[in-house]
DNA sequence: TGCCCATAGATCCTGTAGGATCCATGAATA
DNA sequence: TATTCATGGATCCTACAGGATCTATGGGCA
């Protein structure tokens, strides 16, 4: 664990990587980028957060806010924010005047029902955001590409033997998560974007669940191709078939190692 | 505004309203009923979700920690972690080292998408919860049956000429909310009711932006028992059917008022 | 004169330290 | 064996100090 510090001008800065939940526009004109203001429990959710998804904490396990607060630099105050923000993930459960814990692992049941919620989300989206715009287009197409890439430093790892490292398969899930996000930022309903956030802390600890498997990186890259060209080609039906199709697989293959 | 008050044995104790996501369990043995352990700051959320959800704040209002804890009565802190718990609702909007605001109105375009999501996830919840079995019928019809009551009231009290008092009114839509999700918890799939409950706040929150009208009651409660005689039918069809009929519907009394 | 910038004060948010309260564990007793 | 009670540890809240932001006032410049 890294502890969360404080830059000589009092500026908090965190070397953690960033919330899965910050939104990238990568190719917005750099003029009037609003500069993040951070305070110091915005760090220490994100390093709670990273622990909880990097799954180097047992479910079940208690959390303490003094022994956070110690292995992180802090104060308790920081901290205790940091787990009412967490709450609402479902990544940890809070018994008031008692403690936070681990939440338990994820059921097979529980893990069949979180994909079926993410299908009927994102076969709406699809619905919606179909035709794409041009720009939004190439926006999907990058992020596909991202994906791809991704998912080579996976394979070339896995084909010297190595066991791909925590990093390496969190961002080939990053990119996962993002090439979905695109499609639900462009489907016209915002509600949308944010059910599906509000879903993507589970989804992620489901697949950390998985064992760092990822057996079927070019099959399930392979349905992200097919749904971005079922997405460019402008075909309500096809589109939406070939995000349900993905998803089932997705259900069929977490399943499967469960 | 009223005080968080603890009581003599320093047990806390709130005579606000209690959230609307408590789980109901009417027709549980009244032998080992769970006490709720409660700390401060949950009835700071309640208080300051309720000051939120009657709209006796303004929209882009400024909410100061420090004056709403000596409003409350209690220290900051406990106010600072309400705030937290509050920002995934979206009533309100946090800049850091600067403070809360009260969330902007919805637009015309905002209630229609946030319709669309409901109607989303609901038709998919009704899909999953037909047929449905006997007791959870029973919970559905007590569900009406209580809502056609808290509809009277408003109806009575509108025959008088009284504008609907604030309980009266909240009290409706409680009840409402309520038909829905019972709904929603015999659906199968319990992130669709999470994900409705994450929505469940600014459907609320537009309802106040209202005005308390009002002016359909007998219209919705023949939508809702439409819904119900469907379900008890055991069509899946004619249930999504008169499910998206009552929100399509919605929509439009949500759109023709504001 | 009019506008822009700098500065001082007030206000508020944020984090720390410390004490009060509550829960859980284990020993003592009937 | 079951119950009671004391002890340790953690949570929770309060009070206080530090830092950032905002507003108003005054000086500099065109």
């Amino acid at each position: 664990m890294r502890a969360v510090s404080r830059g000589a001008d009092g500026r908090i800065s965190t070397t953690m990587t960033t919330s899965m939940t910050s939104d990238g526009d990568p190719l917005e004109p750099d003029l009037g980028r609003p500069v993040e203001r951070r305070a110091l429990r915005d760090g220490v959710y994100d390093a709670i957060l990273e622990l909880l998804l990097a799954g180097r904490v047992k479910p079940g396990a208690s959390l303490s806010i003094d022994a956070l607060a110690r292995q992180l630099g802090v104060s308790p105050t920081p901290v205790r924010e940091a787990m009412v923000q967490l709450e609402h993930t479902g990544l940890v459960t809070r018994a008031a005047l008692k403690g936070y814990r681990v939440a338990p692992p994820l059921s097979a049941e529980r893990m069949s029902e979180l994909v079926d919620a993410r299908t009927i989300l994102e076969v709406a989206a699809v619905r919606g955001a179909v035709p794409m715009s041009d720009v939004a287009l190439l926006e999907l197409k990058a992020a596909h590409s991202d994906h791809v890439l991704a998912g080579d430093y996976v394979k070339r790892m896995r084909a010297r033997n190595d066991e791909p490292s925590w990093s390496v398969v969190r961002r080939y899930y990053t990119a996962d998560w993002a090439f979905h996000r695109v499609i639900l930022s462009h489907c016209g309903n915002q509600y949308l974007l944010q059910l599906a956030e509000f879903l993507s802390p589970q989804v992620h600890r489901l697949r950390q669940l998985l064992g760092h498997g990822l057996t079927d990186v070019d099959q399930a890259l392979a349905e992200h191709g097919d749904i971005l060209d079922a997405i460019a080609s402008g075909d309500n039906e096809r589109a939406e078939n070939a995000m349900r199709t993905h998803l089932l697989a997705v259900r069929a293959r977490s399943l499967a190692e469960s």
